[in-house]
DNA sequence: GAATGCATGGTTTTT
DNA sequence: CCATGCATTC
């Protein structure tokens, strides 16, 4: 390396530069929101890469969504300027676990029982699963709820525990419950051979245990491992990562614990709390400095963060400019709040020239976004939702999907059944049917295909009756021909074959507009497929079923969506920027979510874990940040008051802006209707009481008040007109003249004196 | 075995 | 309010 600065180091800061070129063994980096934390990653790979001469094969970068990782890697390319990364491995956990089965998969069929073709179940699947798991097991599926039990096998295999370990470690009835429906389930999957999104990561590892060979190529050829979103990780990537890196131990982890807001899944925050107990001789660079956001917005997160107790201390720091005050905007109901911020986009857009993309509205419950989508439809803003009901997990998509995955893996038995169930071709094979083919699978452990193809086998053959046999021959034959479409025909030409053979056009009729566009959605998978016409037939469905199922909301985020406006969860919303930001739904019960709220005094981890998510959201934004609540919402559709959330309290008044309706904020802890009820009879005179430090509430302005605008300076209000949720205000300025402004909007203090 | 209608109960968050 | 599951009917 020569005395002069690497080009890669050119505009980073002292604590970058530390990080990029930190020297070989474990380090970690505690990078806070917006303080270059993607781009420490992608020059410290492209340092390695052409600084260190470290062959991009050499290394293993792990991300939290595929989006980020196929950003980086354009990033990391566009770093290098004669070489390039050909062999870097980049991907979520999940995606590279499953390139780890596929890279062994002769090992894996013999020791762990899973044949290469497997099926990635997904959510969908899964439940279907866990529910025969519980029937199975005699137990009924509405006291035992489905649902419940997937979240605790999640939990155990998170945790690398297996049945027996369940089983082992039960002190209760409803644990041994767990034990045996997870016993069944895994058997389930095996069955179909399928697996679930923690096998990806704990079979990995169970195969490393089998055939430590394996472990140790990996750990050989991956002299440097990578992992961003250090806080977010489980258990069992605490233990594929460890391993991994055990050898070269250049372990280098990237995160955030005030960003951590996967608990629920399992998320081990003491991966990153830990990391210098786990690795003493680890070097830990802290990056502080904020480059994103306005100095007002790393303020007030600065102050929201620091609410939590069980945290390490940290200030957040800044050089940017103070920018715009934030608004906290309190709206009669949640169609106002919609509204509200359909008209607030359309104001900023205007004045500012920013295109729709700048924009982000984020929740706390997808469940919001419906009103809100409502808004901006009846206000003609282009916008894209992430999350929400995904274009894979449309029930037409699934379907065709379906039998792509059943030529793939003919044991998949969800697949099956959702195409007997949802195609004609399946009609004439109903449920009985279905149970005695199950049945003489798993007792013959064939394939339900093979069970199809036995039907008129009269000894060893499923016991079908009469017409059940004719429909399994008809499915059978036609499974057959597009078994063989699907090794010698490109993917388009398979899809067509595909909805031939299901009889699956006929399903949709042709002057029903709904059932027109079902079937576009059809198409849109052929057009889809088209992109892997290309591969060699069976590689293709392989190389598609995988990124179908492994793809998240976030990764269809388009960027060159240019002028849309995006709709998003605050869970999905982590690792992005937005120039202005609408965090939406500020109320008890919504955000913090109310599952939290009740497990207030039992778990006061769940109250903090939903302030960092508050967190997350706010410093997502640059420029504009907006704070709204709902007076009321309609939630189960029925009508509720809503309570401020106490994520509002003791906002640092001097950056925040609130306006709302005149009527008081209630106090917490009642129902807020009751609460009104009270002060309505209280004859004290007295305002209730808020915990001190609390900014002023919102108020309406009267004529005759004296104000302080941030730019005109001092003025009189000499005209109030109450506009629907605000009101228009005119002001004589001492120095600048009469102007007009909307409350809400102007950045006024009263002088109280 | 399929279509239709009613009751019920459920909402965090996602790879 | 909604999606899902179950019962009733043909």
């Amino acid at each position: 390396m020569s005395s002069t600065l690497s080009p890669l180091l050119h505009g980073l800061n002292v604590e970058q530069q530390s990080a990029v070129t930190a020297p070989d063994g474990p380090t970690l980096v505690v990078a806070g929101p917006g303080s270059g934390k993607t781009r420490v990653l992608t020059h410290r790979i492209a340092w390695l890469i052409s600084e260190r001469d470290v062959p991009p094969g050499a290394i293993l970068a792990v991300t939290f969504t595929n989006k980020a990782a196929r950003e980086m890697r354009e990033r990391v390319d566009r770093l290098l300027v004669d070489r390039d990364a050909t062999g870097l491995t980049m991907g979520t956990f999940h995606s590279f676990g499953v390139r780890l089965l596929r890279e062994n998969a002769g090992y894996v069929a013999d020791k762990l029982g899973v044949l290469r073709n497997f099926t990635i179940y997904d959510d969908a699947d899964q439940m279907q699963t866990a529910k025969a798991a519980v029937v199975a097991v005699n137990l009924d599926p509405k006291q035992v709820p489905p649902r419940r039990m997937l979240a605790r096998i999640s939990a155990a295999k998170s945790m690398m525990l297996s049945p027996d370990d369940v089983a082992a470690q039960a002190e209760s009835y409803d644990e041994e419950v767990v034990s045996r429906v997870f016993r069944e389930y895994q058997k389930l999957l095996r069955e179909a051979n399928a697996v679930d999104f923690d096998d990806l990561l704990v079979l990995p590892i169970r195969l490393f245990d089998a055939v430590p060979d394996i472990l140790f190529r990996y750990q050989t050829r991956y002299q440097y491992v990578l992992v961003d979103e250090y806080q977010d990780t489980n258990r069992v990537q605490y233990v594929l990562v460890s391993a991994l890196s055990e050898l070269h131990r250049n372990l280098f982890v990237v995160g955030d614990p005030d960003q951590s807001i996967y608990r629920w899944r399992q998320a081990d925050i003491r991966n990153i709390l830990d990391f210098e107990q786990d690795f003493p001789d680890a070097r830990r660079i802290v990056l502080e400095t904020n480059y994103r956001s306005t100095a007002r917005i790393v303020a007030l997160a600065d102050n929201v963060i620091r609410q939590n107790q069980e945290r390490i201390d940290r200030q957040l720091r800044t050089d940017n400019e103070d920018g715009e005050i934030i608004t906290v905007r309190e709206l009669t109901d949640q169609q106002h709040e919609a509204q509200f911020v359909a008209d607030e986009i359309r104001r900023v857009m205007h004045q500012t020239d920013w295109p729709g993309d700048a924009f982000a509205v984020m929740y706390r419950t997808g469940a919001q976004s419906r009103v809100i989508e409502e808004a901006f439809r009846l206000s003609g803003i282009p916008y894209q939702i992430v999350g929400g009901v995904r274009f894979y997990d449309r029930k037409e998509v699934k379907d065709v999907m379906a039998v792509l995955r059943l030529l793939h893996n003919p044991y998949d038995q969800a697949g099956l059944e959702r195409v007997l169930e949802n195609m004609p071709i399946g009609r004439g094979f109903g449920p009985k049917a279905l149970e005695t083919l199950l049945q003489w699978s798993a007792d013959h452990q064939q394939s339900v295909l093979a069970g199809m193809r036995a039907a008129n086998e009269t000894i060893g053959g499923p016991a079908f009756t009469g017409s059940a046999r004719q429909a399994a021959t008809r499915i059978a034959e036609a499974f057959d021909r597009l078994t063989a479409a699907a090794t010698s025909k490109t993917m388009s030409e398979l899809f067509d074959d595909v909805v031939a053979a299901t009889g699956y056009k006929e399903a949709f009729g042709e002057e029903n507009e709904e059932e027109l566009e079902r079937w576009a959605n059809v198409l849109e998978v052929r057009a889809d497929m088209e992109k892997y016409d290309s591969l060699p037939p069976g590689e293709g469905l392989a190389a598609y079923l995988e990124q179908v199922a492994l793809i998240a909301d976030v990764d269809t985020l388009e960027d060159d969506q240019r002028g849309r406006v995006t709709l998003i969860t605050l869970h999905s919303a982590k690792g992005l920027e937005f120039p202005a930001v609408f965090i939406t739904g500020l109320e008890e019960g919504l955000l913090p979510v109310s599952r939290a709220v009740e497990a207030e005094f039992d778990d006061p981890q769940a109250i903090e874990e939903e302030r960092r998510l508050f967190y997350v959201g706010i410093t997502r934004a640059q420029k504009l940040l907006y704070l709204t609540r709902a007076g009321s919402r309609i939630a189960y559709g029925r009508f509720q008051m809503g309570v401020q959330s106490r994520f509002l309290d003791n906002l640092p008044h001097q950056h925040v802006r609130e306006v709302g309706r005149r009527a008081a904020l209630s106090p917490r802890g009642m129902s807020s209707l009751t609460a009104r009820t009270q002060q309505g009879f209280t004859s004290s005179g007295q305002a209730p009481t808020r915990p001190a430090g609390y900014a002023p509430p919102v108020r309406s302005y009267t004529s005759g008040e004296r104000v302080f605008h941030s730019k005109f300076g001092e003025g009189r209000i000499i005209e109030v007109v109450d506009r629907r949720d605000d009101q228009e205000l005119a002001i004589e300025f001492a120095r600048h003249g009469r102007k007009r402004f909307m409350a809400s909007l102007a950045p006024l203090d009263v002088i109280t004196d």
